[in-house]
DNA sequence: AGCACGCCGACT
DNA sequence: GTCGGCGTGCTC
């Protein structure tokens, strides 16, 4: 019997241990491991037992397994092993993003000085430097501390020479904390105040049928997927907690997942006023050991109710009867970092193996759970009235080209007459603004208004963010940070002027057309540093005491505000910035998301503009009527022509070197030995639109297959035509499904 | 990816 | 001779 074990490695794959009799009951799947790697020891998690093993090298025997109790349980396992599979990912990767950050961690050394008596002096400078240090401690110092203060450079080599002169001791260790901890913290607890009696809301008719289906299907305890599509302020949330109940009430659990942006102090407290002490809540806000606290409390049992954002898929449960996706198009369940899987996708996968129900929740659903809704793999419920009763307000779009519409605009103005005009009656009612604008396309630079350059940074193919506060230029992408330059570094002229962040100048322009209005902003500069900035400024509008608030994607979702009767989208197009085939999708979702926020109370007339410099586009008209079955069918037949998913299949081989001359080798090279699949089809090697990242220059391949099979066959084709061609410079990464394509 | 080894040029 | 940058080989 062979353990497979996953190690963060170059091969990414799974390496063959012996067990040697005394681990035989505790090495099984799922188990964090010591194992014998090259020179030294490595943990890793064993994946999986097998009886043969095709490694003709000697095979070593695991040292050890750490903790009591294997950390992943068979179902995580098995979840793991279809997600490292499907999206084509190194097992280690996947365990290390499933696994609380505190498991797998690297080897620690304590290096303890031995000599009674002083160095001798035959030492050589930079070596007695270092044993002065050491010999301070008598119980010796860990070696992170000691790069600390006497540097990184050389000292693997110094304390081997301190070592083999006999002068010192180094112990290593790969102990993680297993242990709980004697006062976990507890992150729901923290965040509500006193346990509420709660009533319960009188469901409507809609939602009374839509939690009928659900919980029959919880009832009845099989996997059943769920599309459950409704408006916003249709009261989607309160359907979640009946199905939660009931799930509970089957003596099983629920997890719940939930955008990022999303999973908000407030949010978590409306939870733990239902669902008490069997709440969990995983964020990614948490220190390591807070989350390892929450992620114990899940697995012991003790927590009931999981919510948190992607990475909480991998929560660990004894039973899960329900998972909830709230949000379901969301694109931050999908992100390029770290490893590339869609959270919603293997939700349903998750519930499958576990015969759970599964709730795909959105207002506006992305075309891929559409098309399966319609062709009867998801069950469809619909939520087409808002739960208040009110109506959804109208949205105008107004044509920004318009000269008209231009009238009184500056130069950089961001507010067109039109929307002008409907605040300041607005403002004479005496009722609320709000105006929404994109972050992406409105970003802060430093611009030379002679050679039209940007600053850009040095290690990525973007623009330099300029930070007002710190006054310096930041990159988004790595951490490079510069001061503003006095010239032009294009041209060396005096021609650099700040464009500041959208909102500021949004803000701005608003505080100067309406000088006695309250104004007040929210995006991320305005609410970082600071928790409760966010709340209280959402309190004030809330309250009335501010009469415009302007900002970005933070104030889109969710909230609730009774006094707003006016909503303007800046620009709508912002949403379409990134040219690929879900940019209409966007759109849609993004004007229909900020419109939600007007007249959510019956009897009250709010009011939406959209500015937009193509107001014929159907995407913007579909969402000025509220119609997401017009979008769709037109959306979907767009697809469909294009032979876009859901239509299709794709995914992205990406390569990355520091050096372009050896990239663009590898890449003519492996242009010239392009394997051919049949029935897919292969874009690329080509430069990727953000062609520079982190100081690696980058390339990319898209393969467009008629299924999910014909694209891995070509994706396994084209790796294996790639990795020998690569050298060890060159990175190679594949993203299956892809949601960005820069 | 780590990690260790060893070559070599810079410095003193 | 000492120091440290950097390329190279190996890992069940
Ligand atoms: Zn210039
Ligand atoms: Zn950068």
């Amino acid at each position: 019997m062979y353990a497979q074990v996953a190690i963060k490695g170059p091969y990414g794959g799974l390496f063959s241990y012996t067990i040697p009799d005394a681990l035989r009951e505790a090495a099984i799947p799922g188990a964090l491991a010591l194992v014998p790697m090259g020179r030294g020891n490595r943990t890793g998690l064993i994946w999986s037992l097998a009886d043969t093993c095709d490694y003709t090298g000697e095979i070593k025997p695991l040292a050890d397994i750490l903790g009591d109790t294997p950390p992943l349980n068979a179902e995580l396992m098995r979840l793991l092993d279809y997600i490292a599979r499907y999206y084509r990912q190194a097992p280690a990767s996947i365990a290390a993003a499933a696994l609380p950050a505190h498991l797998l961690h690297d080897r620690k050394r304590r290096v303890i000085w031995l000599g009674e008596t002083a160095p001798p002096d035959s030492l050589s400078p930079a070596l007695r430097a270092l044993a002065d240090h050491l010999r301070k401690r008598k119980n010796g110092l860990m070696e992170s501390t000691i790069a600390q203060h006497v540097g990184r450079a050389g000292l693997d080599r110094k304390l081997k020479l301190l070592r083999d002169d006999g002068l010192i001791r180094i112990e290593e260790s790969w102990d993680a904390r297993h242990k709980a901890r004697e006062n976990p913290h507890w992150e729901a607890e923290e965040q509500a105040e006193v346990r509420q009696l709660h009533e319960p809301p009188q469901l409507t008719d809609e939602q009374q049928e839509a939690v009928d289906a659900l919980n029959e299907a919880i009832t009845a305890g099989r996997f059943a997927p769920f599309l459950l599509q409704g408006v916003t302020g249709s009261g989607k949330t309160e359907v979640y907690f009946r199905a939660v109940e009931t799930a509970l009430a089957q003596g099983r659990q629920a997890l719940l997942l939930v955008p990022e942006i999303s999973l908000t102090p407030q949010l978590t407290a409306r939870y733990r006023v239902r669902f008490h002490e069997t709440l969990a809540v995983f964020h990614s806000g948490l220190t390591p050991a807070r989350r390892h606290d929450e992620w114990r409390r899940a697995r012991s049992g003790q927590a009931r109710v999981i919510i948190g954002a992607r990475s909480a898929l991998f929560a660990p449960f004894a039973d899960l009867g329900l998972i909830v996706v709230d949000e379901e198009h969301d694109g931050s369940y999908k992100q390029e970092e770290g490893v590339p899987y869609h959270a919603r996708d293997m939700a349903i996968v998750r519930a499958s193996f576990n015969q759970a129900v599964v709730v795909l929740g959105s207002a506006t659903p992305a075309m891929e759970s559409l098309h399966n809704a319609q062709h009867g793999k998801y069950h469809h419920l619909r939520l087409t009235q808002r739960a208040t009763g009110a109506d959804l307000p109208p949205i105008e779009l107004v044509d920004l080209s318009d000269p008209q519409n231009r009238e009184g605009m500056r130069a950089h103005s961001l507010i067109g007459k039109t929307l002008r005009e409907a605040m300041s009656e607005t403002l004479a009612a005496g009722k609320q603004s709000l105006l929404f604008l994109n972050r992406r396309g409105f970003a802060p630079a430093l611009l030379c208004n002679l050679c039209g350059h940007s600053v850009s940074c040095p290690n990525c193919a973007v623009a330099l963010t300029l930070h007002k506060g710190r006054n310096q230029l930041m990159c988004h992408y790595c951490d490079h940070v510069a001061d503003p330059p006095d010239v032009c570094p294009e041209c060396g002229q005096l021609g650099l002027i700040r464009f500041g962040p959208g909102t500021e100048r949004l803000e701005e322009e608003v505080k100067q057309r309406f000088p006695d209005a309250n104004v007040a902003r929210l995006d991320r500069d305005a609410v970082k540093g600071s928790a409760d900035r966010l709340a209280k400024t959402l309190d004030a509008f809330r309250s009335g005491a501010v009469d415009i608030l302007v900002g970005t994607q933070m104030i889109a979702k969710g909230h609730h505000f009774s006094g707003l009767s006016l909503v303007g989208v800046i620009a709508a197009e912002s949403a379409m910035s990134q040219p690929d085939f879900r940019a209409a999708e966007r759109a849609f979702q993004l004007v229909t998301q900020v419109a939600g926020r007007a007249g959510r109370e019956r009897g009250q007339t709010g009011r939406v503009l959209v500015q937009t410099f193509d107001p014929q586009h159907y995407a913007l008209t579909a969402a000025a009527c509220h119609d997401a079955d017009l979008f769709a069918d037109q959306e979907l037949r767009f697809r469909a022509e294009a032979e876009y998913p859901p239509f299709s299949r794709m995914a992205l081989v990406r390569f990355s070197c520091e050096d372009l001359g050896e990239g663009d080798r590898f890449v003519a090279e492996l242009r010239r030995n392009l394997p051919h699949t049949e029935g897919a089809l292969v874009l690329g090697p080509a430069p990727a639109p953000l062609s520079k990242l982190r100081g690696r220059h980058r390339w990319q391949l898209m393969i467009k297959g008629a299924d999910i099979r014909m694209v891995h066959q070509a994706v396994g084709r084209i790796l294996a035509a790639a990795e020998p061609l690569a050298g060890r410079n060159l990175r190679i990464g594949v993203d299956i499904d892809p949601q960005a394509f820069v």
